[in-house]
DNA sequence: TCTGGGGTCCTAGGACCC
DNA sequence: TCTGGGGTCCTAGGACCC
């Protein structure tokens, strides 16, 4: 671990980026290799050991994304990706509405605490709308209101939460920059333009979700041991049921027939849906040596492979299943 | 925000094993 | 035979993030 990383996040706005995200990220690699992407147009790097001014840096990057991708951009630079993500939204909300933001915030090491102190709490990294209600409960609206509460405290009412929010609000964060995350899940849903009560077409919704997860584990190479189906009630509620099969799969109909069984446990037919989902994890490789007593299993894969290959080339409509 | 989609992480309880 | 602790796996739900 770096002992005092500096950090930039970039960041523009969905409307600006978009397909130019991969340049983007170019240029932010150009820079250094320690790139976190976290969306399609943020990412922390780690300039820690970048030789130079840390502002000049900033500018620098800043000028060749406006110059040479015609963006703007803002950029927050701090000693770790917590309040340099923070500067960041503080820079940009600071510029004239309306205009492109172009701000670059640098939060020197040491002013972290004080930096965040006068800010609104749910700004802090997870604190969403539950957990502020509650704080402001508590008389706590402020980073700095939290850091003045005792760690222990904290921890009682929010348990593990509670203690990254305390060291959060003191402006500690040890998270390192990871340029790499390992895939934890894949997953597909739809909400319903109308709620739908049709036992067929929810049926028929949910293979082509099944569908669609398997063909991106297997673009991506991976299968899934866990198979979670998810569906929502017209009046919002909404649940779960997941099931581990035996081993991993990235098959379609394996995908289809274990959602399908999950479905009929919660749904009674013609029972009313808003959204309906489906999802793979517990990924890993995806076994398939050929054993000479599951044929079945291999047959199932090689088709399956032959109708990717066709539909890459033809479209979805090319091939239905027989009858 | 009467509410889209795709993710991550945490908690908690039960089953099972040693 | 009974009690207990700890670890792991599984399931379900919820908060949060972009």
């Amino acid at each position: 671990l770096k002992l005092c990383p500096e950090l930039i996040v970039v960041s523009g706005s969905h409307h600006h980026y978009g397909r130019v995200s991969k340049q983007v990220m170019e240029r932010l690699h150009d820079l250094t290799p320690l790139v976190e992407q976290i969306s399609i147009d943020e990412a922390f790097l780690d300039i820690t050991d970048l030789p130079g001014d840390v502002t000049r840096i900033a500018r620098g990057l800043q000028t060749r994304i406006r110059d040479e991708l015609d963006l703007p951009s803002s950029i927050g630079v701090a000693s770790n990706k917590l309040v340099a993500k923070i500067a960041n939204e503080v820079g940009k909300k600071g510029g004239r509405s309306g205009q492109p933001p172009f701000a670059i915030t640098v939060v020197p090491a040491g002013d972290e605490a004080e930096f965040l102190a006068s800010l609104p709490a749910e700004m802090l990294w997870g604190v969403g709308p539950k957990t502020s209600a509650r704080l402001a409960g508590l008389g706590i609206h402020t980073i700095g209101d939290i850091a003045r509460w005792p760690e222990g405290e904290l921890v009682r009412l929010f348990g593990e939460n509670g203690r990254e929010m305390a060291m959060h609000a003191r402006g500690q964060d040890r998270r390192p920059v990871v340029t790499e995350r390992e895939i934890k899940s894949i997953s597909q849903e739809i909400t319903y333009a109308r709620d739908t009560r049709d036992d067929a077409s929810i049926e028929k919704t949910l293979r082509k979700l099944s569908a669609q997860v398997g063909r991106r584990l297997r673009n991506k190479d991976l299968a899934g041991t866990t198979v979670k189906l998810k569906i929502r009630w017209p009046d919002f509620t909404t649940l779960t049921r997941q099931v581990t099969l035996p081993h991993p799969t990235d098959n379609d109909l394996e995908i289809t027939e274990a959602a399908l069984k999950l479905l009929h446990k919660v749904r009674v037919p013609k029972q009313a849906v808003r959204l309906i989902g489906v999802g793979v994890s517990r990924l890993g490789p995806p076994v398939r040596q050929l054993e000479l007593w599951e044929h079945g299993t291999e047959k199932a894969r090689r088709l399956q492979a032959v109708m990717d290959e066709l539909r890459e080339k033809y479209g979805e409509a090319v091939i239905r299943k027989g009858k």
